[in-house]
DNA sequence: ATAATAATTGGCATTTTATGCCATAAAACT
DNA sequence: AGTTTTATGGCATAAAATGCCAATTATTAT
């Protein structure tokens, strides 16, 4: 699908708020409200855009903390990597986990209420499968965070 | 303010589908529409709701690269640090940027499109004041990403 | 326990928004 | 230039949001 100016100034508005009505968002983009909603039904059907999601306050919802941990796997195999995944993916404080290229393996990103509860935490995750190597980062403060795409907006 | 477990469901349905209506939250968290509205509107008054923003596929807008850099400053000074924050807020490809503690001093999170637009990156932040030692962690594969915040459901 | 008070709820009326349809205008193609 | 395709804008209808008030539930004090 080739995406026009319109489109990309949608999906900006769209990420700035995705919860702008659709006569708001026509009228910020230029556009009547039934072409802009037919763009925005079709951008959501390509699957370019993904969801819609709140964004929640960490500190008022006790989870204040957020810990980057990065770990390796003593072993290599499908087996050793897809239990770990497996494990990672059913812990919830656990909010993202990549397989990163460089000196570890994997780098997950944890929210936690306190100290107290990244002990925890990282208890848990020093006793799955395979799991060697670990170190934590503790964030200290978000300079810059969920920041929306930079679209390179053409045409 | 204090949640209840009615607010916590509200919670965790506009973490999956920020643009539910008024009338589906209201029927997924056995509620009438009138007092879910009115517990919605508080939630984003009282800035536990921060926002709603749509969540794009990175592939599609030719940004399918993400690489986290880990980097420290020469100086540590007060004048450092924010000379050099201020730099990566205007640089829209850092999508997040965090002050942490163990090695690296900062962790960027950066989105381009292929190597070659990483390399271009690379050498901006690297002429950027006060940098040294830039570690580059390039992102393989995605296990878990963008999951909703776990939500200490109570009463 | 009971009564008084406060907070929350549910339903209704009104306003605003979403949605589907069609005629028109713009763009692409030959 | 003429034809076909695609996108647009406006209108009518359906759905949702919003404000208000009576009724219910929870809280507090006695």
């Amino acid at each position: 699908m080739k995406l026009d100016g319109l489109d990309y100034r949608i999906l900006d508005q769209l990420q700035a708020n995705g919860r702008l009505t659709n006569v708001e968002l026509s009228d910020k983009v230029n556009l009547s409200p039934s072409p802009c909603l037919r763009r925005v039904k079709q951008l959501e059907e390509e699957g370019i855009i993904l969801g819609y999601r709140a964004s929640l306050n960490r500190v008022a919802l006790d989870l204040g903390m957020t810990v980057f941990v990065d770990l390796r796997l003593g072993h290599h195999g499908d087996q050793a990597s897809s239990q770990f995944e497996a494990s990672v993916l059913a812990m919830p404080n656990v909010i993202s986990c990549y397989l990163v290229s460089g000196t570890a393996d994997y780098r997950l990103e944890v929210v936690v209420k306190d100290l107290q509860h990244y002990e925890l935490l990282l208890r848990q995750i020093q006793m799955l499968p395979f799991v060697k190597d670990i170190h934590s980062n503790f964030v200290i403060r978000a300079v810059k965070g969920e920041s929306p795409l930079p679209l390179n907006t053409p045409t």
